[in-house]
RNA sequence: AGGACUAUAGCUCAGUUGGUUAGAGCGCUACCUUGACAUGGUAGAGGUCCCCAGUUCAAAUCUGGGUAGUCCUACCA
């Protein structure tokens, strides 16, 4: 063993073996359990993995080797989702980079294979580094969304929806995104407040119309002017007064000069505006459902790209083609960009003297989420699905406690999305995804099914009938939402290895994912799922039990991490580390401003000036873990990273010890020098007792393993509440505070002692390498590397020879009743403060730690004198003592500072050598501290109240605190008096 | 506009059903190269628990109001 712990040197090595035996796999020897299943929210497979994703890994990891380790067929499923959007777009950019024709130019199966290409390469980097990270998922069943089976299970999903109606095509307005050219679903657009204007235009009354006050036009109100052009109506209010003699009369559209009706509709709000709303059905939401109540005709106005058409597109308000309006735009607009055409609009209306007033104006813009432009509302054929129908079921599961949401605020989300929930498009104008499987004949009729073949003999078609596909594709997030149960083989329900694995994993036990893919993700899976997969009696299942739901992890001073920020961390730069120079190559390469470059730049080498030293999987899993207390956000720290990788020392460095103590010196460095385990011999088992040899255990061996059953309580606790920051805290604790602090050093006055027996000697060692090796078991599921490395030398020594070949294979610690002792626990604490009061005089006095000291106590009780006696060697070894005596009644008693340790007190002569002041000062200090607590609790205990209502319990706590205090007061004060005495 | 969450040491955060002398890590101060570890050890300093009111014998904790911040949803003619 090294003197210092290296992660790097052996954390691959154990990745490699473990997945080369198969230990990832929920079927394998020793698994006897019941199932236990999560499955990976798939990372896109053209990106790679930030320190979110390694944030939710480890704590996926974390539960998955905790229920494996306890005999559950544990199933991590591992997979990722193809991302249709934004991988098409990542392609089209590395064409038109390479300089190779756009996706047009090459044809749809052509551009396939390039994203196919594209797939194989950029699909590794998440695999390996989800294999850097340690996850121990099942890569022999990894699956991505566009996979043969996946396919098929999105056909099937597709077709039975279908044919149990709750998917239909129809003409609707959807959010139209026109840089990519596809209609996208509501929760895909982004609202970003923006500073607008809106415009007061003037519409002149046809006919000689006026209103009350005797104007000849009416006046409407716009943020988005160019649609006037697609005007097909004015609404007011039928409550209006003002208006209410012109409900029925017409106004002339200005430019277009077209009549279009006054209509009463309650969409207009009296008081809002001029109370006066220009109708534009095929731009506008709203409009779009005045339009169909009053059945205002739709004028279309824009292309696909949002630029002005040539000549507009007209409908009736059931989506049918009018052929009886015109769809006239005038010439100057036609193929204008949309706001350019804004401008040249408001131009003209300007110079016809129709714009009324322009006023600054507080907007949210809808933005698409992945093309970043303005979303435009467009009238297009798409696919929906019913979810109104399909939410029941996914509402009631929260509802009733058979999905729980950790944190369970988290459910107000869900509900208040799930509870108003739209329509959902799910047909997508790309080519990267799953094609639908719908087809058209000449006169447009649709059938839907498996395949062309099907579809004709399904609908008696003949041979000669053309039939087309729908060119369009799906969703990505329609072909996730069935995540849950395609990984595991579904439809092929028939196939037994299918059903059996349904039977295991099926519902999942825990999602962990986060909060900003609850709309797109949770919410479809539960839909879905229920939906499709029944239990034995008919019963929808849920897609998993428990949503466990993360916050995000944002940079030190609290901004999301973005690649435009500049502030990205690769989960694999605090692993291995990375220089300065690298790390500004990495982050402001391929940035399109030099300015933002620059800017990134400063803040790189201000924030990162060395670089980024290595840390090492652990440490960073630790600290994910010890972080992610429940749905709160994390501001990343490297000072927290940097703290638990001196934690993984600290346990490398206590491992040593024990080598050194039960192997001997010769072993641990020849083993160092040539970087191999050390060769346990039988002369080493018998040393620690391995096969049963008699041992003694001292008050240290018997506290300690004490304090190991609670530390393996409280983790299993914790993490059983996905509490994964008090578990690695409970850890940390009793890994440095208890183990290391406190019985290493109370193990050397025994391995030390000459006079000790062989047996105690042997219960020492023993108790050294068994606590360490359930402490390693007990922390193995947050740091799996440093832990299977330790143990592989110790779990021989402890003797678990037959444990078998990997820590996580291995029992998970159970806690056992009759180990715990509280006498143990009594006595150590005990022997702890008599220490740390030595100590403390130590410090306050200037007494250098080397020095010996002589100490004295008196007014001890029985357990006083008990303790003293049996921890002799302790005292002696850790307080650093010559001498230790009792004071009796009536001895002379020499001058020296005091501490208290409950009643007794504790002595060390200082003849001549005690700094008054600073003693009188130390002293003076604690009385009035004591006084302030004695003091509250003294009008705790004269409170009427308090005494008469207060538990019994609670009350003689308090009066004891009082005594306690009184009396540590007196004894302080006479201290005081015999200083200022000398 | 509606809703959710957050506010505790210089910093990052714990604090379970009201009763603790309010904790941890990092940072800070002093001392210490003692035979696992200076990625270390020992001992310290450091808090108006955001503000105000209320409930209660008792509030960091429960209720109401306010302030500040984060986020979500909706709307914005």
């Amino acid at each position: 063993m090294d003197k210092t712990y290296k992660p790097s040197a052996l954390e691959q090595a154990w990745y490699q073996q473990w997945e080369q035996k198969g230990y990832f796999s929920p079927y394998q020897d020793g698994l006897n359990g019941p199932g236990y299943s999560i499955m990976i929210p798939p990372p896109n497979v053209t990106g790679s993995l930030h320190m979110g994703h390694a944030f939710q890994h480890t704590l996926q990891d974390a539960l998955t080797r905790y229920k494996r380790m306890d005999g559950h067929k544990a199933l991590w499923q591992v997979g990722t989702d193809h991302a249709g959007i934004a991988t098409q777009m990542v392609v089209e950019r590395k064409l038109a980079a390479e300089g190779q024709p756009d996706r047009h130019a090459m044809g749809r199966d052509t551009f396939i294979d390039k994203v196919w290409e594209w797939k194989e390469h950029s699909g590794g980097t998440i695999t390996s580094q989800m294999r850097r990270l340690g996850n121990s998922v099942d890569w022999d069943t990894e699956r991505f969304t566009m996979d043969d089976g996946f396919y098929k299970a999105v056909q099937e999903v597709f077709i039975r929806l279908y044919n149990d109606g709750l998917i239909y095509r129809g003409k609707r307005l959807v959010n139209w995104d026109p840089k990519l050219r596809t209609a996208i679903s509501d929760v895909e657009v982004e609202n970003h407040d923006k500073k607008g204007h809106m415009w007061h235009l003037r519409y002149p009354l046809a006919d000689g119309a006026q209103t009350q006050d005797g104007k000849d036009y009416i006046v409407v109100a716009t943020t988005r002017p160019e649609t006037m052009l697609g005007d097909t109506g004015v609404a007011v209010n039928p409550e209006d007064p003002r208006y209410q003699h012109l409900i029925g009369k017409e106004v002339l559209l200005p430019l277009v000069d077209r009549r279009i009706p006054i209509v009463a509709d309650e969409h207009a709000d009296m008081e809002k505006g001029t109370g006066c709303v220009k109708i534009t059905p095929a731009h506008d939401f709203n409009d779009y459902e005045v339009g169909k109540r009053n059945q205002l005709p739709m004028i279309n106005i824009l292309t696909f790209s949002a630029d002005i058409r040539d000549e507009a597109q007209t409908f009736n308000s059931d989506g049918s083609v009018n052929d009886d309006i015109s769809g006239f735009i005038p010439e100057k607009y036609r193929g204008m960009e949309r706001f350019a055409a804004r401008k040249a609009i408001v131009a003209d209306l300007e110079e016809q003297g129709l714009v009324d007033s322009i006023k600054d104006h507080e907007l949210s813009v809808p933005i698409g989420d992945r093309g970043g432009v303005v979303i435009e509302p467009m009238l297009t054929d798409q696919w929906y699905v019913d979810a109104k129908t399909m939410a029941k079921p996914a509402i009631e599961a929260v509802e009733n406690g058979d999905i729980q949401f950790v944190p369970k605020s988290y459910e107000n989300m869900y509900f208040s999305w799930m509870r108003d929930i739209q329509d959902w498009c799910i047909s997508r104008q790309l080519w990267w995804g799953h094609r639908i499987p719908a087809w058209y004949d000449e006169e447009g009729n649709v059938y839907v099914g498996h395949d062309e073949a099907e579809v004709r003999s399904n609908n008696q078609l003949a041979d000669d009938v053309e039939l087309i596909q729908d060119e369009d594709v799906l969703d990505t997030w329609f072909s996730s939402a069935l995540w849950t149960f395609g990984t595991l083989g579904w439809p092929n329900v028939d196939d037994p290895e299918v059903a059996q694995r349904l039977a295991d994993f099926h519902p999942t036990d825990v999602l962990v994912t986060g909060f900003d893919i609850i709309f797109f993700w949770v919410a479809r899976m539960a839909m879905m799922t229920m939906h499709f997969i029944k239990d034995e009696n008919g019963k929808p299942q849920v897609p998993f039990k428990t949503v466990y739901v993360t916050g995000l992890i944002r940079d030190e001073v609290g901004e999301k991490m973005s690649k435009t920020r500049g502030n990205v961390l690769d989960p694999l730069d605090m692993i291995d580390g990375i220089s300065l120079d690298e790390l500004l190559a990495k982050r402001t390469g391929n940035m399109m401003q030099p300015k933002l470059a620059e800017k990134i730049a400063k803040r790189t080498q201000k924030e990162f000036p060395e670089g980024i030293s290595p840390h090492g999987t652990d440490a960073l899993r630790f600290t994910l873990a010890a972080m992610a207390s429940t749905g709160r956000d994390i501001n990343w720290d490297m000072k927290r990273l940097e703290g638990y990788r001196n934690f993984c020392n600290k346990l490398w460095n206590a491992s040593r010890y024990v080598m050194l103590s039960v192997a001997g010196e010769e072993a641990v460095e020849k083993a160092a020098a040539d970087g191999t385990p050390i060769d346990v011999t039988d002369d080493m088992k018998a040393a620690c007792g391995a096969n049963g040899e008699p041992g003694v255990l001292s008050l240290a061996d018997r506290w300690i393993i004490s304090r190991l059953q609670r530390a393996e309580n409280e983790v299993r606790r914790h993490l059983d509440q996905y509490r994964f920051d008090m578990a690695a805290q409970a850890l940390y604790e009793f890994i440095w505070n208890e183990y290391c602090d406190w019985y290493l050093e109370l193990s050397k006055p025994v391995l030390w002692d000459q006079n000790a027996s062989e047996e105690e000697k042997r219960g020492t060692r023993g108790t050294l390498v068994r606590v360490l090796e359930a402490t390693l078991r007990l922390a193995h599921p947050i740091i799996p590397f440093i832990t299977e490395s330790i143990w592989q030398q110790v779990k021989e020594l402890a003797g678990k020879a037959d444990a078998g070949d990997t820590i996580m294979l291995a029992d998970y610690p159970v806690a056992q009743p009759e180990l715990m002792d509280a006498e143990a626990e009594a006595d150590i604490a005990w022997l702890q403060g008599v220490i740390t009061a030595v100590r403390n005089i130590r410090g306050e006095q200037n007494i250098p730690p080397s020095k010996p000291l002589e100490l004295l106590f008196k007014n001890g009780d029985d357990d006083d004198f008990r303790r003293a006696e049996e921890n002799q060697n302790f005292l002696m070894k850790l307080a650093k003592l010559e001498k230790l005596t009792w004071l009796n009644d009536g001895d002379e008693e020499p001058m020296s500072v005091t501490q208290l340790v409950g009643n007794m007190e504790v002595l060390i002569p200082m003849a001549g050598f005690i700094d008054k002041d600073a003693e009188v000062t130390r002293l003076n200090k604690s009385i009035e501290k004591l006084g302030k607590e004695l003091e509250r609790v003294n009008n705790k205990l004269g409170n009427p109240g308090f005494t008469d209502k207060a538990p019994a319990a609670v009350i003689d706590k308090e009066k004891e605190k009082a005594a306690g205090f009184e009396r540590d007061i007196v004894k302080l004060k006479e201290q005081i008096e015999k200083i200022k005495a000398l």
